[in-house]
DNA sequence: ACATTAACCCACA
DNA sequence: TGTGGGTTAATGT
């Protein structure tokens, strides 16, 4: 067979417990995409009988809501897309898109649940991450309604910095009213709250080139809310 | 909400 | 292949 997915971080951190057989029938059974950044990959609403795995790139996860559309989170590879809405519903329960160019990897979702129920250490794995993930909700649905913009939007460029670009020089990947779907708020909030850090030398902006220049500072914001 | 700017597409040379 | 014009989305106030 072809080692795609023995490279492929597919199974990734879970590549030693796979036996050949099950890298086999993974193998028999994906198919490699590429997105361009504002591609769809999930629809809303769209039948779905694949897991998908995001070999490289970024992508939000949204849903319409009753009024506007929400930015659910934003999440870089690798990692596995979509486990939620393929496992628990028939019907894809939020979009995905990508942000940034991006590569992943559609496996079929009956192959995804045979590895699960052979393979114990796949399935904890699987279960350890989808738990972090509860935990993160759980983290952000607090941070999003108790505390204020610049809390928030300090918030949002620290996970920048920290977690998606690991430097204190970016570019954001998405547009002020995106983060402002995102943190729940007006895009023009958002906007005076980022020249309101620039100007407190918080932070230093051209265009959406981003430097952070007080991390320090931004965390203690972050903290206070 | 309005003014300005940047990005994009398309026709045409 | 390059340029002008027109349109739209993003940004700043």
């Amino acid at each position: 067979m072809k080692n795609e997915c023995i490279d492929c971080a597919c199974v990734m951190k879970s590549s030693s417990t796979l036996k050949n057989c099950q890298l086999e029938m993974l193998e028999n059974n994906h198919a490699v995409v590429k997105f361009r950044k504002g591609d769809s990959i999930i629809k809303q609403g769209v039948f779905s009988t694949n897991v998908i795995f995001l070999r490289k790139g970024l992508v939000k996860i949204h849903i319409t809501g009753p009024y506007r559309e929400q930015i659910v989170r934003l999440i870089k590879a690798p990692t596995y897309l979509g486990l939620p809405t393929t496992l628990g519903d028939k019907i894809n329960q939020y979009s995905v898109t990508a942000v940034l160019d991006s590569e992943v990897c559609f496996i079929d979702i009956e192959v995804f649940k045979r590895v699960l129920e052979e393979n114990r250490d796949f399935s904890s794995y699987i279960i350890m991450e989808l738990s972090k993930s509860e935990l993160e909700a759980y983290r952000r649905c607090a941070n999003r309604t108790q505390k204020q913009t610049r809390g928030k939007l300090a918030d949002v460029l620290l996970d920048f910095s920290d977690t998606i670009f690991n430097s204190d020089e970016f570019v954001l990947p998405v547009s002020q009213s995106d983060i402002g779907n995102w943190v729940d708020a007006g895009r023009e909030s958002i906007n005076r709250v980022l020249s309101e850090f620039a100007t407190d030398g918080l932070i230093e902006m051209t265009g959406r080139n981003v430097k952070i220049r007080d991390k320090k500072l931004l965390k203690m914001i972050s903290q206070n809310g």
